[in-house]
RNA sequence: GCCGACGUAGCUCAGACGGUAGAGCAACGCAUUCGUAAUGCGUGGGUCGGGGGUUCAAGUCCCUCCGUCGGCACCA
């Protein structure tokens, strides 16, 4: 240890600096400026990293009090990482018989992981959630020590806590053994903390119970595992809350329902029954999809859903993902297996090897929208999100090594442009390198990981590097999608694959005369149809734009005197291409209006006596309480461009250059 | 698949201690022709997720299976 100085000499983020007689604490120096900044401190940063307020600073350097106001999101995780610890104290406090684990700070909150036989009830959650209300007004000091690495291990072990002492055991040797006090609960913890309980404020909420794995294996003891949300104040706590109502409202299971678009049964666990209005919807973004897909080159084809074992096994499919395909026999059948395509591109390749390929095929994009099926594990399962029978709007591009820079860079310009046109404007690029258990050679892998993260860097978009993620058989880049309330989902993916050609021997006569084996690009750009729509469903709150709602009109009546005309503009509607409904039920239009509102459906007509005579309607926008009279024409041809598909209304863009 | 909760009318939900199912909305019928988010009156509707058990008696207690929800694990 060097000798400790005299005096240590710290810069404020002003410029000033002072000195102080060694050693210091963040506390001292805080008192030292105000009583009231002593009283909000917090914790300092040093030189960059978060302190405890009460440990001694024995070096120079630059010091900035951390308190509740700051902005910085370090705060909050100081807040729930303490959050989880007075969860932790209050847990031991009640039941002496947990075991604790680990407790983070993560997104929103926190959560920690309980070693019990007995299962937590609702009942306890609140009981937990009491008693660190009061572990908070006792305002407990929280204090550090430094302990060596054995005795901490036998102390852990001492008091029952194993996991808390397989732990330390397995931390690096040269990592410091810090021990957290607060009342009578020590725990092990890296840091730092709050200088006292009461500084964790009251702004933090237990919100559920769940199982977990002991380190993340499922191989290991489940453990419980408690969350919770934590905030520096109630305005923010509520606010949080506020927001979990705001997702739970634009449910798509919920919305789903309401606007009758599809249901889900028993029978068919993990599969849509799509209700008239959803296929429309459905039909309606695989018709755009067709459209982009036919503009940009790509030819689409349909392979049979049920084939063969053989081909499966050919492809590698059969070894490795085989108790997730769905078997099937008939009485017939002799013995041999069918199972239901999992995927398209071993049916992909069995098309591109019917004739000769030459160069001059090359690059060549074969799309299908056919239905796969994989047996997914029955709690992965959630709405149309994850789904044992879904569609992709997947394709391949069979190509030589040196087109796939630029196959890359045309499939990212199509792929933004979608994603504009459905009202997505941010978009993450996660790039996926090379795995260490892979196929293929090093020199193959540099080219392949040169071309796609070159490509990806000419169109300006955001990158998140993913070191070690890429598939076995290739890189990979998957793209990600922020929703209208910050939410990301992970739509698109492109995936370069060196190994299906070989597998199931795709070729190309090259140039010279030589058979070569191409590339194949495994993408897609929605993902899923059926996740999109849920995507969609939950980005628009139901509220769809016009070109993609199942019913774009309702023309309601309000007596029934107008209802030759309501037929009128009805049938007008129609003849411009809208979805339109006629309403000419015995009812208010008050109850008219509610009805098609709760469904929503983004235009209603209103048409009484006076519309009738003037041959106008009252146009009711959805969420929009104005009603401006038109005249029926120029109504009709209004909605009629507005529900123009974006990409058929002869733009500029052209997604190939 | 694992942990926990849940499954009652089309939907949302009530149904202490076991004693043979109830409300609101919706549906249907009748009346009402009404000007922008619920017109009134009336009627019908449930083998309480499936199966098994305990009991004189099970929506209620026990076992088991299925499904849903929240996580975990998984996601070619």
């Amino acid at each position: 240890m060097p000798a400790q100085p005299q005096s240590v000499t710290l810069a404020f983020p002003d410029g000033a600096t002072r000195t102080y007689p060694c050693p210091v604490t963040g506390h001292d120096v805080a008192a030292a400026i105000s009583p009231g900044l002593a009283k909000a401190a917090l914790a300092v940063r040093l030189d960059g990293g978060l302190r405890d307020l009460t440990r001694p600073i024995t070096a120079d350097g630059a010091i900035e009090i951390v308190t509740g106001k700051d902005a910085n999101p370090e705060v909050l995780e100081l807040i729930r990482h303490d959050a989880a610890h007075a969860l932790a104290e209050a847990a031991k406090e009640l039941y002496p018989d947990v075991q604790v684990t680990i407790g983070p700070a993560i997104e929103d909150g926190f959560y920690y992981d309980f070693a019990r036989d007995e299962p937590f009830t609702p009942a306890d959650l609140e009981a937990m959630e009491a008693r660190m209300r009061e572990i908070v007004a006792r305002d407990e000091p929280i204090t550090r020590e430094v302990w060596e690495r054995d005795d901490a291990v036998r102390y852990f072990d001492s008091i029952g806590e194993h996991y808390k002492a397989e732990i330390i055991r397995d931390l690096p040797d040269d990592e410091e053994i810090t021990i957290y006090r607060q009342g009578g609960f020590v725990d092990l913890c890296r840091g730092p903390h709050l200088p006292s309980t009461g500084k964790l404020g009251t702004a933090f909420k237990l919100t559920r119970l769940a199982g977990a794995y002991w380190r993340g294996d499922s191989r290991n003891a489940m453990l419980q595992r408690v969350y919770g949300t934590a905030w520096r104040n109630r305005k923010e706590l509520d606010a949080h809350l506020h927001r979990l109502e705001e997702a739970a409202r634009r449910d798509h299971r919920r919305l789903g329902r309401e606007m009758t678009l599809f249901h889900f049964q028993e029978e068919a666990a993990g599969a849509v029954f799509w209700h008239a209005g959803g296929a429309t919807l459905y039909r309606t973004v695989r018709t755009y999809m067709r459209r982009r897909l036919e503009a940009a080159d790509y030819q689409e084809v349909q392979t049979p859903e049920l084939v063969d074992r053989t081909l499966w096994e050919r492809s590698g499919h059969w070894e490795k993902f085989r108790e997730h395909m769905f078997v099937a026999e008939t009485e017939d059948s002799g013995g041999s297996t069918l199972a239901l395509k999992p995927m398209n591109c071993p049916g992909h390749v069995q098309i591109y090897k019917q004739g000769l390929k030459s160069y001059r095929d090359l690059p060549l994009r074969m799309a299908e929208f056919g239905c796969c099926h994989r047996y997914e594990p029955s709690g992965a399962l959630h709405g149309l999100m994850r789904l044992r029978a879904l569609t992709q709007d997947d394709a391949h591009i069979f190509c030589t090594e040196d087109q796939i820079t630029a196959e890359t860079g045309s499939f990212i310009r199509l792929l933004r442009l979608v994603y504009r046109d459905f009202g997505f404007e941010d978009v993450l690029v996660k790039f996926a390198d090379r795995p260490e258990v892979r196929a293929g050679d090093d020199a193959v892998w540099d080219r392949a990981e040169a071309a796609l993260l070159g490509a990806v860097e000419e169109t300006g978009l955001a990158v998140e590097h993913n070191p070690g993620e890429g598939a076995f058989y290739g890189p990979k880049l998957e793209f990600v999608l922020a929703d209208a309330i910050g939410r990301s989902w992970q739509c698109g993916t492109l995936q370069v694959d060196f190994v299906l050609p070989e597998r199931l021997d795709a070729l190309y006569t090259a140039t010279d005369g030589e058979r070569r084996r191409p590339v194949m690009l495994h993408r897609a750009i929605l993902g899923s149809f059926e996740r999109f729509i849920g995507i969609l469903i939950e980005h628009y709150a139901g509220n769809l734009p016009l070109w993609l709602a199942p019913r774009q009109v309702v023309v309601a009546t309000i007596t029934s005197d107008a209802d030759g005309y309501a037929r009128e503009v009805h049938a007008a509607l129609e003849a411009a291409g809208l979805r339109a409904e006629l309403d000419r039920r015995n009812e208010k239009i008050g109850y008219k209006v509610r009805e098609h509102s709760l469904a929503k459906v983004p235009v209603l007509l209103v048409v009484g006596r006076r519309e009738a005579e003037q041959r106008q309607v009252a146009v009711r926008r959805l969420g929009d309480s104005a009603r401006p009279v038109l005249a029926l024409g120029e109504c009709v041809s209004a909605l009629a461009a507005e529900a123009q598909p974006p990409d058929t209304t002869g733009g500029t863009d052209t997604p190939m250059n």
